[in-house]
DNA sequence: GCAGATCCTTGATCCAGATCAAGGCGGTTC
DNA sequence: GAACCGCCTTGATCTGGATCAAGGATCTGC
């Protein structure tokens, strides 16, 4: 029998599994197996055959879809708390990997959709996040076909400054924040469909303007939300 | 009493009700209501509360993402049999409108949700096709990020010569197939992040190069599907 | 604190696709 | 059958961002 690891567990208040009660949790836990990931280590790869799926309890992983000839699009980036898997496929389509080490909880495949057959609050919580993360994509299509540089850049500054330093951030308001992007220039191009040099002309455009600091390639200063936001154009 | 209309529901194997037993499908018709709508009209507005969700019976949609400013891009075509409408979302988040003439099976979004609650198989099959939906919603940022006109083009020719013409086409057997584009140039430019302009000149080129062959502006022969699999590249 | 690797910035040039502009082709109306 | 209208094609030109190229900044291990 093992233990209550739920107990420990970083993310027991926000993952899929929070809508569980202790009896169904435990059954759960059962089922799945705690994995770490390395910087840079591929959680799965395109092509393999969809084994597990699994809820994020730290670190960042991205989702990347390609071409056959090698150039990448990141669709989609996990946080802790999200899901990540492809549940009924059969073969996986989106080679997921880490971009600072990580921890998930997985589970196998067929044993977590028959869970949630069998648990339909879950299945209907995934759902839910199935629909956020379809309207997400939607959203992100319309930046990746329609949106200049410039506002494709200032808006992913908006995004981050929410999800990867304050939640309460809000541009509005305009208080200067300061926080470490999560992710070097490669990813934040393989992110919004560009090159490395054009981002990084765009940050520097957006320092010029003040409307930034930078200090160190890393640690960013939103100095002027508003005008930020201006510059982001899209909702 | 209403009469047993989904008798002669032209989807009724394909859509999400094919799902239920006969006692349950009448009373998920006890919620329903049809509704016809023309070729331009639009059926839910972005911005507006989201009210409905709904089956489509016949015809063809789009659903769009546009900026405040009027870019547009169509992020997603809406077949008969599938699903259209944003459950469990307060607000609409993108426009749907009509490409031709079309015939929907509408609920009201909230009795939607507690059917959906109610009746856990129909729940996990709308979680399987949103599942699907997500993939086919990242595979296009793939698209529009990085493929080529051309490829763009070819692409989405092969997607449309099963979808709108034969379900059963294989490029890789090269026999001949020809069907009627189900949408102008506007909509293919909409679809793939371009311009008219550059729609054109790109079917001109297939056409000159013999991969194709266009009869008047709508109907469109494939001569040659192994070259027009090799010029879409990504799968 | 130095060697090497990785990441970032900046400059010069190029090009795919946008934009601007001008007809051509089918349908539909009366 | 003439006039119109929406759609499509083709040509000329322009431009945003890619590509090519060359350092500069940071970090890592020893």
């Amino acid at each position: 029998m093992s233990i209550d690891i739920c107990a420990l567990c970083p993310v027991r208040e926000h993952a899929l599994c929070s809508c569980l009660n202790d009896e169904e949790r435990i059954v759960l836990n059962g089922l799945s197996q705690r994995r770490r990931v390395m910087a840079g280590e591929t959680v799965m790869w395109a092509g393999d055959e969809s084994r597990i799926c699994a809820n994020l309890q730290s670190g960042v992983l991205k989702v990347v879809a390609a071409t056959t000839d090698g150039r990448e699009q990141i669709v989609s980036l996990v946080y802790p708390a999200d899901f990540v898997g492809e549940p009924y496929a059969t073969e996986i389509a989106f080679t997921v990997t880490a971009l600072s080490d990580a921890e998930l909880c997985t589970f196998p495949r067929l044993l977590f959709e028959r869970f949630l057959e069998e648990h339909a609050r879950m299945g209907n919580l995934l759902l839910q996040r199935t629909l956020g993360a379809l309207k997400d994509a939607r959203a992100r299509m319309l930046t990746l076909a329609r949106l200049s540089a410039g506002e494709k850049v200032a808006g992913l500054l908006l995004d981050m400054a929410v999800r990867a330093g304050r939640h309460s951030y809000r541009p509005d308001q305009s208080e200067p924040v300061t926080f470490d992007l999560p992710m070097t220039r490669g990813h934040m191009a393989d992110v919004l469909g560009m090159t490395i040099e054009t981002v990084s002309r765009q940050l520097t455009k957006l320092k010029s303007a003040e409307v930034v600091v930078l200090s160190g390639a890393r640690t960013i200063t939103i100095v002027d939300g508003n005008a930020l936001k201006k510059r982001a154009m899209a909702a």
